[in-house]
DNA sequence: ATTATCTAGACAAAAAATAGACAGATACCT
DNA sequence: AGGTATCTGTCTATTTTTTGTCTAGATAAT
């Protein structure tokens, strides 16, 4: 099947080595022998490739292309093997001493969205995370800090970009860091958010929460339209559902949506999250969502539904089964 | 059944080729023979349109006419996909040791994505990454993997939902874990996308090959104007911009952002990363931009800029002084 | 008359080859 | 440590080939 000669631009692509690279390579070491074409051109094998590109990756991990060049396709991939074995033994984490409060990190925190240096910002995180906790580096930290971003980028010192950065960095470091808890939880609840709104970062402090009230957050992210709310509500068997809405967003919709959203989950509790709910008072009155305005009225309404489905646990799930 | 004759007109139309060039073609390589009309005109057939089709994006691959021409419509559509699935896959080997686990993080990826289950699919990408390193998880595990649930997505197995669930975990994954590099970086690589792109996940895996290359990645996110882009590229000190830029999304404005972004950063070199710019062709060229169509060709720029900027380090940022 | 097409040849940019040089690392040897 | 040698990716200069484009003159179509 390799009848298909390649000329040396397309090897340079696919190995990502310089031309100049494999014709030294070739010259120095014999590293890989092509054939030429009548013109005299290079014309190399699959093999050649292949070969080339574990070269290409040896080397970078550091050996000297003179050592490697005249070994064979396996010997060469043993190679990489033990290799890439050898660095994970390296990369052990280290013990760090719990320094610093929160006005550090803080700090820190700025200087790095100011410099748009995500690793500083991650590893600021990390530690702030294994020395308050979940709830806390919310709370004390990331709280705070979106504020003071925000602010700032109203009076002009922090730009759009800055503000995105970190609300993106701490979105993502509270999804693959919140559920850290070992603990059984065995009552679910979805969070999402309706057809239209976005505000991620809120949503993932109500998971926060929620996880905090031994919940188990389902949170698959938001605009998510009422047929795929059901869905994921049957589908990962919660018995709970929050909604978050933010009436920033352009929301004429939102009405209708809730009243889908009902049409198709009729027997459970949905609730409804957001600052300035009053607006659609009268919809959610009229679809029976509860209203919740802050976080303690969540704690509460959790609670209140947690006792509810220990009374009667089975028969929450009966109309998922009638499809 | 194929009756229909085209003239070479409607050819050059169809296949993007300037009629010089098809004539050129034929005169030197016999690429296609149409017949002629009683007239001597040429008149093509539906296949020698394909077979030219085939042949202009091939050539715009990298391959060299003359190898390619007299190769019949199967084997160039072997080649376009060989050379396709290579910009895709490119570092991932046929055979790789660690296949057995990665099959297992497969399966259990599927599993917790079919149950929307987010820790336990961060449980599994977390030893995954640790044992396989950034950028093997990346093409081993996450590339298949996302192909799969799109798949399935089409014939309706998974939902909308799980693919955003999946994809955002993802994204936030790398986001968090990808700059644990304990070496010293001094070169910075910005990523953004210009207004209206939005392929975040493709952009994280750039910033994975730009740290395997040894460049510094700053990452703002997407849809980011070209002002943004301008103050991110300073306050950041880096030295090279690239943009990512996807043709699904919307992009009748993106010839003129580039206008814009080029505009205000005339000095430097700026690279533009998709799978197919080459619609863009002309504005890139008119801006002096550097179009890189796969990761191999990534790796040469990012190379071939770190020595240029070694070589004179210092001018590079002068012109941020004159602001 | 204007436009499209054809042939044949010419041209310049790009790509590829060779040989040699260079400079930053790395290794080796006092 | 310090000096020397080697390694190695890149670059230069030059030649050859490839290849897209252009020109000019002729012919046919609209």
């Amino acid at each position: 099947m390799s009848e298909t000669k390649h000329p040396i631009q397309i090897v340079s692509r696919r190995t990502g080595l310089s031309p100049d690279v494999i014709r030294a390579w070739e010259r120095r070491y014999k590293a890989v022998k092509p054939n030429r074409g009548a013109n005299g051109r290079r014309l190399y094998t699959d093999n050649d490739i292949k070969k080339l590109m574990l070269l290409q990756r040896i080397t970078r991990g550091g050996r000297r292309i003179s050592d490697i060049a005249k070994l064979n396709l396996n010997s060469l991939e043993d190679l990489i093997e033990s290799d890439q074995s050898a660095t994970f033994v390296q990369t052990s984490l280290a013990n760090r001493p719990s320094t610093g409060s929160v006005m550090e990190y803080f700090d820190g925190s700025i200087e790095a969205i100011r410099d748009l240096d995500a690793s500083k910002l991650i590893s600021l995180f990390k530690i702030a995370h294994q020395e308050l906790g979940a709830v806390f580096l919310l709370e004390d930290l990331f709280s705070p800090l979106i504020q003071h971003v925000r602010d700032e980028c109203r009076i002009g010192t922090l730009r759009q970009t800055q503000e995105k950065f970190v609300v993106e960095l701490m979105k993502s470091f509270l999804l693959i860091n919140s559920s850290n808890t070992k603990k059984q939880i065995k009552n679910k609840v979805l969070i999402t958010a309706p057809i239209s709104q976005n505000d991620n970062l809120n949503m993932l402090r109500l998971c926060l929460v929620c996880e905090d009230s031994d919940w188990m957050p389902i949170y698959i992210g938001s605009s998510i339209s009422a047929d795929e709310i059901l869905f994921s509500y049957e589908q990962s068997k919660c018995s709970l559902i929050i909604l978050v809405v933010d009436p920033n967003e352009n929301s004429q919709f939102l009405p209708n949506e809730l009243r889908k959203i009902r049409s198709l989950i009729k027997d459970n509790e949905i609730l409804i999250y957001g600052d300035s709910i009053y607006y659609y008072q009268d919809v959610v009155k009229e679809t029976g969502m509860s209203s919740i305005n802050n976080i303690g009225e969540l704690r509460l309404a959790l609670n209140r539904a947690k006792n509810l489905i220990d009374f009667r646990p089975i028969i929450l799930h009966a109309k998922s089964e009638n499809n």
